[in-house]
DNA sequence: TGTTAAATGTAGCAATGGCTACGGATTGTG
DNA sequence: CACAATCCGTAGCCATTGCTACATTTAACA
């Protein structure tokens, strides 16, 4: 059978896992910083209740991300954001909002536009955020 | 400290590996519909060049859609989709679509587009779904 | 036909993110 | 202070998705 060459994906589904890995990191960063403004501090057993899983998945995220220097934590002691993580969360916080408030205008009801920003986030180039930001603007 | 009780995310970010799963299964069926409209059939290989990974994570991963009645697949014989894998072939196929040209029409170019509408389509809902078609038809 | 090339499968390793079970650390309270 | 409750770490299991190396099957062609 003839066959014509097969065009790989404009952009190749490159490496799943180490991107699933860096909106694990976005994910977690984000959440640190807001239970630290919620809650005063960010315990383990926090995120666990946030992201609802068990203290032993976060505890070895925690670790993981303190090795990459987007989180610093000491056992049993509360968990914090490195500078690193920091810069990282209120830019991912920031594309989140923004993201949100985009479905919400464009006319999603905010309970399905909060669980869909939540998975849309991670997937959105800046270019695409400037398209939402100019849509707003209207 | 006084802590105030932790609400959990809207919907909780429950079971990222079975969600993950759920969106490999459906890219996997996209392509395979894609690549056999495009070559007639859809080998291994095929799939590995369009995911840019190797044949043998294909392969894997044509197994355990095979045993979840996704796909059709033999040893050494092309991989075909079962009616189950077509029904949720075209479901994904229209709603990437959608998605895809809804950034365009959001005035994002489309090579971006493209890029983004992949990761963005398994996380709309049919809610946002109808938002952006309202939307495109406007 | 028989040899070689291409396509697949299998074995086995790593990283990530789930879990339960268990034990040690910290904290709160009588 | 001491005990109990809560928090958290470790061990060790599974599933998913990557990989390389090697074996096998199929196909092509000299």
């Amino acid at each position: 059978m003839m066959k014509e060459k097969i065009k790989a994906r404009s952009v190749p589904f490159s490496q799943t896992r180490s991107r699933h890995a860096s909106e694990t990191a976005e994910d977690y960063v984000e959440a640190v910083m807001e239970l630290i403004e919620e809650l005063g501090e960010c315990r383990v057993l926090d995120l666990a209740r946030y992201f609802n899983v068990s203290h032993v998945t976060v505890s070895r995220i925690v670790k993981r991300l303190h090795e990459e220097n987007l989180l610093y934590s000491q056992p049993y002691k509360p968990v914090e954001l490195t500078t690193e993580g920091s810069t990282l969360a209120k830019q991912v916080k920031e594309r989140h909002e923004i993201v949100l408030a985009f479905l919400i205008s464009l006319g999603v009801d905010r309970a399905n536009a909060e669980i869909d920003s939540e998975g849309i986030e991670h997937h959105v180039s800046p270019e695409t955020l400037d398209a939402m930001k100019r849509f707003l603007k209207k």
